[in-house]
DNA sequence: ATTATATATATCATCCTGATATAGATACCT
DNA sequence: AGGTATCTATATCAGGATGATATATATAAT
């Protein structure tokens, strides 16, 4: 997806500085994509000179100041007529469609060339660290103001079941799985 | 994953030439890593250069020429080590680890902006792409011989079924659940 | 004869990331 | 009071990977 529509995107669930987008990459998103500050801030810049966003300066007490960013009507006609336009190029991405890069099923196929204690270690490892996530999915108390906009999307509902349904088929394969690696 | 580590981990099936080097990333491994030509010939030449791996130019009747390359002791033992040392990286990554970059999700976050029929269609043909996914993971018949060393290793027989065990719950989970995106 | 496709290697502009720089403000030690 | 660590916030840039393109041989199809 382009930088660009992603941006608007975001913006489009409310005003936001650039710090404030790169959160939700680093939260609630970050499983799914992300975005470099060294993307994010020119990505701004420019949807602003093209005037799809405004910009509001913002001066915090005990905070610096912050630029916030607002989509305007041009922006969210941008935005709508790219994911219109780009809908069924994204059918194929992800989740087993043709962008992951998962460094974890790389080792698991060298798995032979590890001694059986750092496969184990490995394997015990993922299996608490998917647990942490799928703990994350499931977790429904209070969040930073910031990200309660993406919490209260429908998608982000149908998202978050479908992130924990894949979660738990995962580890329950693996536990018990496991000993075909040896 | 260093691209290095992993080139010498494919050659450690078995010699192979950076063209089908790229055939598995283009064939089975495509769900979990890719690397382009840009970066296969020229890891391949410095892995040569530093003696990690030996070439023979190789011709062949009825194709262009060939440089296959064979992994030496010297890049087993560099292998080796890297994975060792890289191992507890690799387990927070991929499937809901930090690198997928799923525009699917990304379309799905969005899909209050797209018209129903769209997202009807969308949501359609993404049951359709996995499906296919699914037989191809399924699929137990006859492979290019080049791949058959993939097919034959242990730890790959175990990514398939994990792989096919996710496709299954997401399609489940689409099926039961797509009418909470409207 | 020419167009398309597959094999095979190589290079390069473009773009993105990860790192680093800068800076205001708070908080915690000693 | 001084030092250091951390958080917020914006910005820039070197380095590296991708996707496209170029080149070349050979087969198959039209």
């Amino acid at each position: 997806m382009q930088k660009d529509t992603l941006c608007l995107g975001l913006l489009s669930l409310g005003p936001r500085s650039g710090y404030e987008i790169k959160q939700m990459f680093e939260g609630p998103l970050s499983d799914f994509y992300s975005l470099s500050f060294g993307t994010i801030y020119p990505t701004l810049n420019k949807l602003q000179d093209e005037k799809y966003v405004s910009c509001k300066q913002l001066s915090q007490s005990k905070k610096p100041d912050k630029k916030v960013y607002t989509i305007t009507k041009k922006g969210m006609d941008l935005m709508k007529d790219n994911l219109l336009g780009d809908a069924s190029a994204y059918i194929r991405s992800g989740n087993f469609g043709d962008q992951i890069k998962s460094e974890f099923f790389l080792l698991l196929l060298f798995a032979k060339y590890l001694p059986q204690e750092t496969l184990d270690t490995v394997l015990n490892e993922r299996v608490l660290f998917l647990r942490q996530k799928l703990e994350q999915f499931k977790y429904d108390g209070p969040v930073p103001s910031d990200l309660q906009a993406l919490r209260n999307e429908k998608s982000v509902a149908f998202i978050r079941g479908l992130a924990t349904a894949l979660i738990e088929s995962g580890l329950n394969y693996m536990e018990k799985n496991r000993g075909k690696l040896n």
